[in-house]
Parts: C-alpha cells; sequence; structure tokens
DNA sequence: CTTAATTGGTATGTATCCTTACTATTAGTG
DNA sequence: CACTAATAGTAAGGATACATACCAATTAAG
C-alpha cells in the first residue's frame, strides 16, 4: 500500500486545513473579517509595538513577501498603522490602530475558544499531550522552514522580569 | 500573555510549513519537481485508475476547483492523462501515463523517507503517538474542513479481498 | 571615508487553497 | 417525457505562501 492516509504530511495539512476552516467559521459567526495570518500578525504587533515587518516576517514565521501583502490589508481595513521609521528609513514601524486594539481585544476570547474545537475527538489529556508533542517538533524542525520563527530582540533593551 | 506560540492553530501550521519545506528539499535533492499536492493525486490516482476529478477532490481532500489546476499541471508535464468519461461527458476520467507512473514508483521512497524527516526531534514511540493523535483529531473533525476526506467507491464493483 | 556587503521592503511569478457563479450534462420525479 | 434537481468541471476573484530579483538605505570592511 502506497496510499497516503498515514503519512505524517497528509495529516499535518489535513489539520491545518481543519485548523483554518474552524478558525474561519468562528470569526465569521462573530461578525469578523480576519484571517489566521491577520490574526497572528495583529497578536505579534500587539505583543511588541513598534516592530517592524522583517521583524514582524520573523516572529510568526512568514517571509516578508508574505507579510507585505497581510500588513497592505489589515492596513486598508483601518486595524495597524505603518509608518516610516525615523531611525531607518528602509524600516515600517507598525503599530495597531484604536481600531485594531479594540478588534483584537473582542477576538481573544473567540479564538482562544476555538483552539479547543480544533482538537476535537481527543479528551483534555490527548490534546495537552499533542500539543506538546507538535512544539516539540516544531522547536527541532525550526530551521527546517524557509521561514523559521526568530526571536524578537528589541533593540532598546527593557528589562522582562 | 495572548500570545499564540502555544495555541494549536499556530502549532498546526508551523508543523505543516516545515512538512511542505522538507518535502521540497528532499525531491529537490532527488531532481523530482512535484508539489505535495501534486504527488498526492499521483498517488490515488494510482490507487483508483480511470477516478474521475471530482472523487479524487474527495479522495485527498481538496476542492474540486483547485484539483483542476493541479491536474492541468500534471497533465502538461506529462504525467496524468485526461479523458473525457464515454458513461458521463461531464465527467474527466484521470489515469497515470507511463513517465507518471515510472516517475511515481521512482519517489515512493523518498517520500516514505522524507515522512521521518518532518517529525525530527520526536522519538520512534512519540512520532507513532502524535501520528495516532493527528489521526485522531482529523478523523473527528473531518467534517469541520469545507472539503472533506470522502471515501471513493468505484461503481463497478471489483472484489477487493 | 569610500566601497562592498547586508538588510528592509516591494515587485513579479508560480502554485496552492477556497468561495461563488456559471455551463453542460445527467439523474430524478411526476 | 417534460421539468427540476443535482453533479462535473471551469472561470473568476481573494488571500496565502514562497522564490527570486530589485531598489533604496544602512552597515561593515578596508
Amino acid at each position: 500500500m502506497v496510499e497516503i492516509y498515514n503519512m505524517a504530511g497528509h495529516l499535518v495539512r489535513r489539520l491545518h486545513q481543519i485548523s483554518v476552516a474552524v478558525f474561519a467559521e468562528k470569526l465569521a459567526e462573530a461578525k469578523v473579517d480576519l484571517t489566521p495570518v491577520q490574526f497572528a500578525a495583529l497578536s505579534a504587533i500587539h505583543a511588541r509595538p513598534g516592530i517592524d515587518q522583517a521583524s514582524l516576517a520573523g516572529a510568526i514565521a512568514y517571509d516578508k513577501a508574505t507579510l507585505g501583502g497581510v500588513i497592505d490589508r489589515l492596513e486598508s481595513k483601518g486595524l495597524v498603522q505603518r509608518t516610516v521609521s525615523p531611525t531607518d528609513r528602509r524600516a515600517r514601524v507598525l503599530g495597531l490602530s484604536e481600531d485594531g486594539l479594540a478588534l483584537f481585544h473582542r477576538i481573544i476570547p473567540v479564538v482562544r475558544e476555538l483552539q479547543n474545537e480544533i482538537l476535537s475527538g481527543l479528551d483534555d489529556a490527548e490534546k495537552s499531550q499533542l500539543l506538546g508533542l507538535l512544539k516539540k517538533t516544531t522547536d527541532a524542525g525550526n530551521d527546517k522552514s524557509r521561514a523559521p520563527l526568530r526571536e524578537f530582540v528589541p533593540e532598546a533593551g527593557q528589562k522582562k522580569s
């Protein structure tokens, strides 16, 4: 049997497909028009105000070309502000607008909730087991992706207790 | 903390991203120009010769619009033959060409091998544990996706011991 | 300090992915 | 058998996702 149904690649793609579908469904129910990437971007900007696009791309593991388009759409929705950095005219400094911040806070519980739905069919123990295994593999395989996850190191190093 | 790094959606997307990157890398090493979907299509056609596009889409969980383009590219590469069904002029009957069959057999070991690489960082026990959990969730969440996996029931029911 | 190498961002091109809409064809119903 | 419903495929449109190439700006090298 040379079928794909037991292959890691197929199963991962399938769960990702389900994940995206659940995300779309729940956000639509909440009358919010946001994709998973767009939410990830909002979240990362919220956590690191003033981050530039390249660092943001690293922080959520996308290539900068893709992220450019994502930011375009977030900006045209009025959720994100993009300004030229005063210290580096190549860089675009990102921040959430008032609307963006409000929307982000509004959807956090929705997004949190839906994570459970993605893993439906598993009990709580299995869910955390799966999450742990996913974390372990993605950490190990991080550099295998063309857009690896990178730490964001703010230049002005403020203490983080 | 409202970061995404521990959310199922993010981890799954990340592993999928790694999976696709590993696939691309290994197939490129083998001098083969095939995407994961294209391989899945070849595999499913090989297992079900004469299948039509809609059934194939169901068999590998893609929507028919996407699959149409995939088949276009496989056909233009000379790997797949597409003919109008004699019994249903709407349907397109699919089959592997000689080249397609040869290529498929050649890359099977490569694709098998790379599945292990996707889950690097896990030992064998953890790998099969993860695979089991993925299978359980995807089975449970099958109908949540817009393109659910469907059984393919050939009309001329030949015995399958 | 001048040149070379790097980096941030955009543009372009290919391939997914999915939705909705539409045509052609077939199946189902009275 | 006429009419309606369902189905196979394509078309069009939006959003990822990534590679490569390119420009502008900054940094590193000498």
